[in-house]
DNA sequence: ATTAATTGTATAGCTGAACTATGTATATAC
DNA sequence: GTATATACATAGTTCAGCTATACAATTAAT
């Protein structure tokens, strides 16, 4: 096993850990990081299951169920009954989810940008692309999960 | 304000708590987060006061109270009586929590790494780059705060 | 075609980590 | 020496996550 990889990504997420959590504090965000998840799923991956949405955002299925229920509350989601399968649903992101969603993003990226600002072109293209490595292979594992 | 920068910065956010999800699930870790954090912060900066440590991991001073009390038990870190002032404590990491920090981390590695085997040389010094970048701002900004 | 097993979602109840408010003891200011 | 500020501890609450399980609909078996 490569140790090398293996403290780099130690390291990637005791970083982000951090990152996340001052982010929430920056942004005073009540919303719950696992509804962004979901939202941000949604919003790239289309409407889906409950069950497929839980597996995806990587909570238990109740969990989901209580996170659906809330959005959907907000009417930040949609229910869409499977006409093939009446126990099941898709859910689906509204455009008032849409909307919180970027929103969440924007006073996200207002919130650490003056931490961030001296960073020079470069540095933010390894950001960049940093950001699009990791979510590529986070993509593929919750396809597989 | 400089909105590329700022869904960049919404976009890391986003795959990070996904990462750090997976990260969580994929080590069936009991160890919270923060305590973690705790560790990761008395590493780096070396001892400090249970206030200092809470501004530092980003909780307030009860919760940071608390983790240091479990931490405490679990013999990880110590608590140093502060000479001049009775009323403060320092806590400095133990022998027992760096190693169990260090397997922590590796742990994470291992479970990852399977993600991420197939990246080359140059990508991987994208994310170690990356890595170093959020976490000299997190560092400035923790300082400050 | 019933019965049984499986599957998708919902509900109940628990745990644990975070918070605010406040208490206690020590330090500092006047 | 009394008052205020500071450092940590305690009490009590809230909420997100979990497991276990119920319920309903589908699928499989005989």
């Amino acid at each position: 096993m490569n140790s090398e990889l293996s403290v780099l990504l130690g390291d990637l997420v005791t970083v982000t850990h951090r990152l996340t959590r001052l982010a929430a504090q920056a942004t005073g965000d009540s919303t719950s990081p696992a509804a962004w998840r979901t939202l941000s799923v949604l919003t790239s991956a289309g409407p889906m299951r409950i069950g497929e949405l839980a597996l995806a955002s990587r909570v238990s299925q109740p969990t989901m169920t209580k996170i659906v229920a809330n959005l959907n509350e907000l009417e930040w989601i949609k229910r869409i009954a499977d006409s093939s399968d009446a126990r099941a649903w898709h859910i689906a992101i509204a455009p008032k989810g849409q909307n919180a969603l970027n929103d969440w993003r924007y006073r996200l990226g207002a919130a650490l940008e003056p931490l961030f600002a001296d960073l020079s072109v470069r540095e933010l293209g390894v950001l960049s692309e940093a950001t699009d490595l990791i979510g590529d292979r986070i993509t593929v594992q919750e396809m597989a999960a």
